[in-house]
DNA sequence: TATATTACTGACCGACCGGTTAGTAATTTT
DNA sequence: AAAATTACTAACCGGTCGGTCAGTAATATA
């Protein structure tokens, strides 16, 4: 009769020094994604985490480090990878660029990971410290890769002579646009947008334009 | 010795039941394009147009009601302005297309009212009654007008028959971002964006392609 | 000038949340 | 198995903020 007294019952909490940090952290990162940064309860984080808030103390020091941890965790590496990616591609510039956003979509863009994204865009003002730390260690970084490749086009011949620093920010508004949109208004359409039917309408305007006929303008 | 007692002083507040309204949407403006929706302070919103806080809610019933009203004082108004543009547009649909798009930077974008988009692409998920007022009363009316001017243009054979939905969100893409990047890292970057050479690129692009040769493709 | 009306104030309430800490229970050590 | 260690809990604190309301002072009326 185990009704009063358990014989070897499960200890009402278990010591997992090793372990905590990393299930606090892939709870710390649904839960932002969910919430934004500000919503984001660290009470909910920790019950998410099955511990209690107290110990969320114990393994990161304040919120703002605990984001800082996400980050860290998941999108500093992803970056490293994509510094290795264009450093080492032979194949041709367009190409690159493509195989470049597809795989900028697959790997962060469809993932949870687009939220975080989407939380910097919406909440620096807020939180000037955070924000300057997702700069220098997010944006700067993938601003200078996606310049890499259009110097490297332009340098081909592949692309016209362009101004770099506004084609960056042309050829990166569809996916953040993306990101967000799958965060905010995607669920209120009737119809939900296809990641890929869209970054293929995409880069079919980027690459062809949107002309019926070649060098056939009208305008003024 | 006006130290007691001011002959003929100013009383301490007026009544001023006409003014009130605007002056307290002009404030709430301000601060949820400064702060975002769920950062803003009632209190705030109420010392900047000079009143307690208890005057603002003579005037509006909760903190959603007041933001409702800003989006119906400030966007709707100029939604309806734009339907009445396209509506009677005479010239070519290329020119038509860089027009509305301009004009909408001009009128929103420029303004702090792109505060509100950001705002609301920020925080929709966090408070969905907001977040489908805004969509039902401003986004679905924008994305109807621009897949307007698209079927102007392909049914009169200026644009290639493309997906209406997808080009639809890629040529309002730049300008979204644009909007978020001036309300978020915008102030980080070192040499901050100018609007007009981005959507130049952008149109350009758009228009003529990313290619130095047109019909040279080397995918796959 | 006296009275009535009402626009406005400001103190207050209760819920919330980041962060702290005294104490407890799981584990390790001897 | 007793003692020492420490990972963990849970109650707590102080500040914040949306929303309320009893009272007050500015204006209208007579």
């Amino acid at each position: 009769m185990p009704t009063t007294l358990e014989i070897k019952s499960k200890p009402r909490w278990e010591r997992r020094k090793d372990a905590r940090p990393q299930e606090l952290l892939a709870a710390a990162l649904d839960i932002f994604v969910e919430r934004g940064y500000a919503a984001t309860r660290l009470d909910d984080v920790a019950a998410r985490a099955g511990v209690s808030k107290g110990t969320l103390y114990l393994y990161f020091e304040s919120k703002e480090e605990l984001f800082k941890a996400v980050v860290r965790e998941n999108l500093v590496p992803a970056l490293n990878e994509a510094e290795d990616y264009v450093e080492n591609y032979s194949g041709s510039s367009t190409d690159l660029l493509r195989e470049f956003i597809l795989a900028w979509w697959k790997r962060i863009g469809e993932t949870k990971l687009s939220g975080i994204t989407k939380l910097m865009m919406a909440e620096s003002g807020n939180f000037p410290e955070v924000a300057s730390f997702y700069h220098e260690e997010v944006i700067s970084r993938g601003n200078a890769l996606i310049i890499r490749v259009l110097e490297r086009g332009m340098h081909s011949g592949e692309f016209r002579r362009i101004d770099k620093l506004h084609a960056n920010l042309v050829i990166v508004s569809p996916v953040l646009m993306l990101m967000m949109w799958k965060h905010s208004f995607n669920a209120l359409q009737p119809h939900p947008i296809s990641a890929d039917d869209y970054l293929d309408s995409f880069l079919d305007l980027i690459t062809r334009g949107l002309h019926a006929a070649p060098f056939s303008f009208s305008n003024t």
